[in-house]
DNA sequence: TTAACCCCGATCAATTTAATCGTAAATAGT
DNA sequence: ACTATTTACGATTAAATTGATCGGGGTTAA
């Protein structure tokens, strides 16, 4: 319990594999999904929304691929896990009010004090960190 | 992402409702059920595997229903998820090793390492914080 | 102008989670 | 002893989420 998606998976591993590069060195899509054996239409999708989020840059053309833009030192793993995956909490009522249950939930305030404290250990660790 | 289940959920709420009774009190589940909007027969489920695990006490028949056997104080979270939910971490690769991916991964040791801190941050907060 | 790339929405498949069903078994009250 | 009320639990079905694929675009170096 408490995964998190492929997609996420995906993008670790291929940051990790760029910053393993010279700096401006380019990837395509293909070489990481070969040697991950990933499937590279998932892998690719996952990379251009690395690319949307500014945190890889995007190069088209022939030899054309990504390489990294930001410094993975100053994006902290929450923000990551946000912009790749949308809000991180263990429960929606952290977020959104829909919650059939949540006029009669007796458990609603201890829940925020958990999600706040997930929420602020992964704002306290950085993308570079783990992709080293 | 990152949610807890339904079960848990559930779970979690019917604690926190027996801890606001009488220490000897039965609860039945309908009670709870029909109190928070729960599916019956579910909530029923998450009660009976709390029974098993001998979080609560179960009393058949007619006047049966549940009552906190365990002091909450004792039990920590990543038990308390574990024994309903099974292993916790943010990828299985933590636990098991049929993950295709594996043998070329390069994201292994961080991720034990988140993996590290959020059972240890889930191990250092009582399910009894959490029902008060 | 072609081949090798990136871009992106739409769809389909697989997996996981949630809910329901059906049948036991226990027991208090009568 | 019978009945109504309750827990016990495996099996099944339904819904939601996630993962993967498809098809049609753009861009640009050679």
């Amino acid at each position: 319990m408490l995964k998190i998606t492929r997609k996420v998976e995906y993008a670790l591993i291929a940051l990790r594999h760029m910053q393993e590069k010279e700096k401006d060195e380019l990837t395509n899509a293909k070489e990481i999904a070969e040697q991950y054996a990933m499937p590279v239409e998932l892998l690719a999708k996952t990379l251009q929304h690395l690319a949307r989020e500014k945190i890889v840059e995007a190069v088209q053309g022939p030899h054309g691929g990504y390489r990294i833009k930001k410094c993975l030192e100053d994006i902290n793993m929450k923000d990551f896990f946000e912009k790749m995956e949308g809000p991180l909490g263990i429960m929606d009522c952290y977020f959104d009010s829909d919650c059939t249950l949540l006029p009669m939930c007796n458990i609603r305030t201890p829940i925020q004090r958990i999600n706040e404290s997930m929420r602020s250990m992964f704002e306290n660790m950085s993308v570079g960190e783990i992709t080293q």
